[in-house]
DNA sequence: TCTTTATATTTGTACCTACAAATGTTGTAA
DNA sequence: TTACAACATTTGTAGGTACAAATATAAAGA
């Protein structure tokens, strides 16, 4: 479907325009597929985000600003987002030893096996998305993005 | 700046989740930056949106139905969207008289007054992200984007 | 040691969002 | 005309987010 047709807008947009609109609209669909995907697991796609960062550190705990730094939102929120994953019992949190401000999170046994299902349920809703792009199509696409400077 | 370098990610991601990854980063990225844009004026970005959709209008109201399906998001939060404007003075609401189930919404004199300066400082913001695009780059993004299925 | 500065995390506040349920209004069919 | 379905909007609730200020700990300098 069009950008134009979606936003029901009638005249033509400006070709700088349509693409911030276009981009902002994918993912918007993309992030709440992905949330849609995660709601049988009661966790939100940053949650999700959290635990799949804890399985990377392979045993190792990550602290608060790790976290964060791997991620696309703000510190503030990290200390919350940690706090529902604790409640249901996916992570653990400790105070470092050596450096009693920072704080070490893990991946729990049960967090590990939940996220284990979560990967299957999130992998299907990206091949959704994705599945009409070839290989060549999404290297051209991860191309132009490159060329969109974001920092 | 890489994909991989932004989430600090040591392995090469695969192809299909890059694209995702990087097209949600992008998108938050404008987003960010159009709300930084839009702070001065104390708007953030839906609220904007509303305005300008209520300009595309040409004098004519909208309801709150028609606001709703042109934007992003959903209908619930459009009522208090618009109860942010209305404060602001930059909208006005009112009961349709032919069907007393609708509300009427138009833009203001000062909220339109307001948009104009909203556009130069969002267009600017707006350019920012594209400028190292050229119109073809943009247009080949755009094909791809279409190609992505959205509902 | 005492003070200052930097680091790591937490808390408060205001706003945004999804989802579901509630309200009020209109159209329609027995 | 009355009951019922459909429509348009609103409200309640539980999250998610940015920003700024507060807390707690550690490091560094006088």
């Amino acid at each position: 479907m069009k950008v134009e047709e979606i936003i029901r807008t009638s005249s033509e947009l400006p070709l700088e325009r349509r693409t911030i609109i276009h981009l902002i609209l994918i993912s918007n669909r993309i992030n709440e597929s992905l949330n849609q995907a995660l709601k049988p697991f009661g966790v939100s796609l940053q949650q999700f985000n959290v635990l799949r960062i804890l399985r990377g550190q392979k045993g190792q705990p990550a602290n608060l600003s790790t976290l964060n730094e791997r991620m696309v939102y703000k510190m503030s929120n990290t200390t919350r987002l940690v706090d529902k994953l604790i409640a249901k019992g996916y992570v653990h949190r400790r105070i470092c030893s050596s450096n009693r401000r920072k704080i070490e999170i893990r991946i729990t046994e049960d967090g590990s096996e939940a996220l284990k299902q979560m990967d299957l349920a999130v992998d299907a809703a990206e091949e959704n998305f994705v599945k009409s792009l070839s290989p060549a199509d999404m290297k051209q696409l991860n191309a132009l993005l490159d060329k969109i400077s974001i920092d």
